[in-house]
DNA sequence: TCGATCATGTAACCGGTTACATGATTGT
DNA sequence: ACAATCATGTAACCGGTTACATGATCGA
């Protein structure tokens, strides 16, 4: 969880591009984020109200004499300054938490082939993402030169495919290893 | 974050092996688990306490006559329960985040060379960290046939070593997109 | 003697999630 | 008419982090 605020720089970065409204922000999120990252309305907003304070982000009412309440955002000077620093920093203890790791550590408490089921599970909702990213890939590849967002877009989207045929190669080597466990016990499960 | 104390799970995880002191839970956490998890004492000693209050641990003195508090804690039957309940429910919103994404996602916004460094910082963390998996993975092979719990251990140390070198990977291929889009628009940075 | 390690805990804080509440606008 | 979407927000809760506080024991 690491102590800073990420969503002020979610929402920096985007307004960083176009002024935006919390809503249009949280599609944004959903849109391009969505694989690595999420946020709700919950976060969003109160988040908003912090930076204007701050004089992140400046507000502009765009009702246009509509009803409907709509509020349009946009970055400041000094909102740029703190997304520029942050982006320049290194990344530090990127600690990822992942709870498949956790269930197969303490994995020997119940039988190979449940683990191995949550194991095709994982492997399967995470091959399944893979032609989306590859279709994302194909469009980005087109666009690219137009500017280099979408070549920083495309970079995700490659991070995605890898990590997800690693996490699918990960898969098959550990069912292989677990099959092959229970083979050499003649099938018994272990216990201790 | 997911709504579900994990901190549950890996404290009835450890005990299901043998009884320990906090202080214990949080030396095999940071030992075994370092690289996909952790938790502090500030979240160890409260959930002990309601553990045990549902019943799921048991505590026991274990001070020795010494003046030392020193709290030992078992698994019950109960617990033992709500931890194969666990183990056995596939992983479900696997949601990882990646704050090396967030932060290229918004890439643009400052030149490639800085950004070129962040992912070769990335890089090289997570290079560093491959030999010691491997020695873990040759040390846990040595010992295989004990028990499932070593098999288990290893699948998390191949696991981490499948992504670390996925990351180096992708991180290859990122710079190399990078410098290659620096050439064909001639050094310069981009504007829009 | 003195630092490292053993050992247990509390308090403040905060990021993030979920659920709730409300209403306008648009398109079928 | 009615559903989907646009749009903004609040309140309760909770998991997790950081900092603080205290003292015992062990080995060099």
């Amino acid at each position: 969880m690491a102590r800073e605020n990420k969503t002020v720089y979610v929402i920096l970065g985007f307004l960083n591009h176009e002024s935006l409204t919390g809503y249009d922000i949280k599609k944004r999120i959903d849109g391009a984020l969505s694989y690595f990252w999420n946020t709700g309305f919950g976060q969003i907003y109160p988040t908003l109200n912090q930076l204007e304070q701050k004089g992140w982000i400046s507000k502009q009412d765009a009702s246009n004499g509509q009803k409907l309440e709509r509020h349009l955002y946009a970055i400041t000077d000094s909102g740029r300054h703190v997304l520029a620093k942050w982006l320049s920093k290194p990344v530090e203890n990127e600690q990822v938490k992942f709870e498949i790791l956790l269930k197969l550590f303490f994995g020997s408490a119940q039988p190979h082939t449940k683990n191995i089921e949550t194991i095709q599970a994982f492997k399967t909702t995470h091959l399944e993402q893979i032609p989306t990213l590859k279709e994302f890939e194909k469009q980005l590849r087109q666009v690219l030169p137009a500017s280099s967002d979408h070549l920083y877009y495309l970079l995700t989207v490659l991070f995605g495919q890898k990590i997800y045929e690693a996490y699918a190669a990960w898969a098959d080597e550990a069912i292989a290893l677990l099959e092959n466990a229970d083979q050499t016990l003649l099938g018994g499960n272990d216990e201790h």
